[in-house]
RNA sequence: GCGGGCGUGGCGAAACGGUAGACGCAGCGGACUCAAAAUCCGCCGUAGCAAUACGUGUCGGUUCGAAUCCGACCGCCCGCACCA
């Protein structure tokens, strides 16, 4: 083909356009929100990255839909707040300084500036005068700030907690880090150690977040299901059970049951073998300690617990049975009871739980069925393997037989809410959750430090705000294990705040879920230096209208903010409680695995393909030796299958990368990499450059007009409906469908007139997928100014309604032919219409059919 | 084990309960070219010369009509996991 506009260059140049274009959006600084603005505002925001050293395919995904969404708000007309930052404290940072002996903050910059620089390539309508890094003191002195608030409101505490402790690095470990019971670096058998620890009460919102998540109506239902599990609310009755015979000093064991229709069913007590009572037990008997420790060593390795046997220890101990006196039962310590939850003992009824039945089998204690499912014969229902722990009707359980199980739980509680055990209820209605208190302490140097000094004196003193922020030192050396801070004596010890002893700082920093649970509210007054936010500015902007990111975030990152979110509220730091009004999480980046022959990864890059479908065959570029081609796995380091942003933007441009990542595959899942993809994406961009600047020449009589209007206002409101509900493939397909009907009537016969408005209609829908393209398209087409900052068009509705419609015509279910009817003709005309098709009258024959349905502007089915 | 999701061409996928396969990728045939690339035209679920028949994991049900709703089963994916 021609080119039929002399004056333009007959291919695009990504290359030369689109640092032209980003300097051009620079220069007239339009993606810089001012707060005061008049107009609706819209908050897009993308999780940010962690700034590991480059940005992968994952980000350029995730950063391409947010900024459709953001670029189409913007069309809009709406006040758009769209900023980027830096998750920057973490234990990457720290390992580069163990092995490469760099600072970790320099290690942390450095990255953070090729990362900018490769964000600001794609194009990214983000405000940057709003980047922010966590690391920075500008920024963590305000959580430093918060973290005293939240003290002083009561929502944190001090307490020991259990940690993964590694006795070769004397490092604390994540689960993560802890492999096969050994830490993931040392090698070394991970020892279970108590640390005094600083923990966040999320527990204390448990309640209204698991109740909010009813309102988050945006967000997706896996998401809020997954929160649900997590925050595991269920209801029941703590028990006090009597000992027969004080022991160490106690005369009752209190169990936390969701069952007390099924007391009558009960078998045994056991305890947890970190019970109180337990330790106090195996003070003076030997077997019984040596039981607990080993115990404690099976809880280290998770997949163990699954196949774990129940093991218990006889204490020779009984209890009374709460609704009968005279019914002793006995005592274990048994493995498979959790100290963490509930009251860290049960009571156990083998015939209605599993785990209680595993355990009875073993050391026989029986079990006796008091609940018997609707419609079985009582007296023949017996338990042996499987315990029962649906609904029925008890037996076997004196004055509850008969009842149902909610009838049975009511009547036990009701009870034994009055009975009195040693000037106490035996029983009291209890609300538990799964969830726990949130530990925020971590043995890391390169995090936000706990504001605390510990005096031998005062206790832990909180840092005096005027003194905040506590800066991290910047000589560190790592060339010890542990954590540098605790050998940092300039930096540790000060004096006490209250008192002016010798004290030393608190050496742990902050888990850095703490930086990313306020961010987003930060991006709303980043410019603030004396207070962590401006009420005004975060009550407008919070909540983020349309968060985007990986699902990988469904549970800790997004209750943590959301908890974090509340916790400001009650610090008096913001109005809001729910951080983020609507959510999408979106699929990952997948692409083909290679290995060689001797079974070693190898990069996409270094292989070239031979033969197509069927029989498409790898080999390396170098060797020529045959590539076995494999799964097609996520893209990671370790098995080789990742493509380079970098490289791509630098052979194809930003816009075809970005198109790519929106086309095909619905942005929910995972979308597979591949070099055909992508190759596609360049000639689409070619080919709306040449498309553009034809339509620009065109010389037709008009005859194709009306059918190209119809077809560009039809892409712009589908377009338009399928960005507000972040369909992005099926923009792309409303785009091609434009793309072609615009070739075809420019083959034919499209006015100058309508075919520039059609282009002018294509560019714009482009807009917020490719914006460089865009703007060189718009240029072309003589437009005025940026694209970028162009009202979006108006849908004509005229345009969108057809005068004639077609409609199907089924016979009996099965389409048999067409009718084609004025749009408004009712459904007598449509009948009459369909009845007098020839195709129709063969198949009736003379008759009459049984029943006609018409469904007006849909479909004719004739029931013949 | 518990909870959730998904099964549609060679591939990624579309489809308010209403014409299954839009759009793209790959492939095939052709045009242009000395040739290649790029571009353009056409074909592209299966069987059949065709009319047509059959087709959305399997089996049943509801409905005038089911990829879509309901039930059972098969397969895959994800989350939680000794939570009393």
């Amino acid at each position: 083909m021609t080119n039929p506009n002399p004056t333009a260059p007959e291919r695009y140049n990504a290359k030369d356009a689109e640092p032209r274009w980003q300097e051009a959006w620079a220069q007239a600084r339009i993606f810089e929100t001012p707060n005061d603005d008049p107009r609706p505002k819209y908050y897009v925001l993308e999780m940010f990255p962690y700034p590991s050293g480059r940005i992968h395919m994952g980000h350029v995904r995730n950063y391409a839909m947010g900024d459709v969404v953001a670029r189409y708000k913007r069309a809009k007309g709406f006040n758009v707040l769209h900023p980027m930052g830096w998750d920057a404290f973490g234990l990457p940072a720290e390992n580069a300084a163990m092995e490469r002996k760099v600072n970790p903050r320099d290690w942390t910059y450095a990255n953070i500036a090729t990362m900018r620089g490769q964000l600001q390539s794609m194009g990214l309508s983000l405000d940057w005068s709003r980047e922010i890094a966590t690391c920075d003191p500008d920024y963590y002195k305000h959580q430093q700030r918060m973290f005293l608030d939240f003290l002083e409101k009561g929502l944190v505490t001090r307490r020991t907690a259990k940690v993964n402790w590694d006795p070769v690095d004397h490092t604390v470990l994540a689960n993560e880090q802890v492999i096969d019971g050994r830490g993931w670096r040392s090698g070394a058998l991970v020892e279970s150690r108590e640390l005094t620890q600083w923990f966040f009460k999320i527990t204390d919102f448990a309640e209204d977040l698991l109740g909010a998540l009813d309102g988050l109506d945006r967000w997706p239902e896996k998401v809020r299901l997954m929160q649900k599990n997590w925050i595991g609310k269920s209801e029941g009755l703590e028990v006090r059970f009597a000992l027969t015979r004080p022991a160490k000093g106690q005369d009752a064991v209190k169990v936390y049951t969701t069952r007390p229709d099924t007391l009558f069913g009960a078998k045994f007590l056991a305890i947890a073998a970190d019970h109180p009572l337990a330790a106090a037990l195996a003070a003076d008997r030997p077997e019984l300690q040596s039981f607990i420790e080993a115990c404690r060593r099976i809880g280290t390795a998770q997949e163990a617990i699954d196949t774990a046997e129940k093991l218990g220890f006889d204490t020779g101990l009984t209890v009374r049975h709460p609704l009968d006196p005279a019914w002793e039962l006995p005592v274990y310590v048994a493995n498979f009871v959790l100290m963490e939850y509930g009251t860290g003992a049960v009571f156990g009824c083998p015939a209605h739980d599993q785990r209680d039945l595993d355990f009875a089998n073993k050391y026989g204690l029986g079990n006796t069925p008091v609940v018997c499912p609707e419609g079985q014969d009582p007296a023949a229902f017996v338990v042996t393997d499987t315990a029962y722990d649906g609904d029925g009707r008890l037996i076997n359980s004196r004055f509850l037989d008969g009842m149902t199980t909610h009838e049975a739980f009511e009547a036990v509680a009701n009870r034994l809410e009055q009975e009195v055990l040693a000037g106490e209820a035996v029983a009291a209605r209890k609300v538990q959750f799964r969830l726990r208190d949130w530990g925020v302490s971590r043995q890391r140097y390169w995090g936000c430090p706990i504001p605390i000094i510990h005096c031998d004196a005062c206790g832990p003193v909180p840092v005096p705000v005027a003194d905040l922020p506590v800066r991290l030192p910047d000589e560190v050396s790592f060339d010890q294990p542990g954590n540098p801070l605790e050998r940092d004596r300039a930096w540790r010890d000060v004096p006490c705040p209250r008192c002016g002893q010798a004290a030393r700082r608190e050496t742990d920093t902050m888990d850095t879920f703490v930086d990313s649970s306020w961010y987003f509210a930060r991006f709303t007054a980043p410019w603030l230096t004396d207070a962590p936010t401006d009420r005004r500015a975060v009550d407008h902007w919070l909540a983020v209208d349309q968060y985007i990111g990986g699902i990988e975030h469904a549970i800790l990152h997004l209750l943590y903010a959301r908890f974090f979110t509340r916790a400001m509220r009650e610090a008096g730091w913001s109005g809001v409680a729910e951080p983020f009004a609507g959510l999408f999480t979106q699929g990952m980046v997948v692409h083909e695995t290679y290995k060689d022959e001797a079974g070693a990864w190898v990069p996409p890059a270094e292989i070239r393909f031979e033969g197509g479908e069927g029989g498409r065959q790898a080999f390396h570029v170098k060797t020529g030796a045959p590539i076995a081609i494999g799964a097609i796995e996520k893209m990671s380091k370790s098995k080789k299958n990742v493509v380079d942003p970098d490289d791509i933007i630098a052979s194809y441009g930003a816009d075809t990368a970005r198109w790519f990542m929106l086309s095909d595959s619905p942005p929910e899942r995972d979308v597979i990499w591949t070099e055909e993809g992508v190759q596609g994406a360049a000639r689409f961009v070619q080919r709306v450059w040449r498309l553009v600047n034809a339509a620009a020449q065109a010389t037709g009589d008009g005859a194709a007009d009306l059918s190209l209007r119809k077809a560009a206002h039809r892409a712009l409101a589908g377009v338009g409906e399928d960005v507000e509900r972040l369909r992005f493939n099926r923009c792309v397909a409303q785009v091609y469908t434009l793309a072609n009907a615009l070739d075809e009537a420019l083959r034919g016969t499209a006015s100058r007139a309508a075919a520039t408005e059609a282009a002018g209609i294509l560019v714009q829908l482009i807009a917020p997928m490719m914006p460089h393209l865009a703007e060189e398209c718009w240029q072309a087409l003589g437009r005025s100014g940026l694209v970028a900052q162009a009202p979006w068009p108006e849908v004509e509705a005229a345009l969108l309604v057809e005068d004639e419609i077609t409609l199907p015509v089924q016979i009996n279910g099965k389409k048999r032919a067409d009718v084609t009817v004025p749009r408004d003709a009712d459904a007598k005309a449509v009948e009459a219409a369909t009845l007098a098709l020839e195709a129709v009258q063969k198949v009736l024959e003379g008759r009459a059919p049984r029943k006609v349905i018409v469904v007006p502007g849909r479909i004719v089915n004739l029931v013949v």
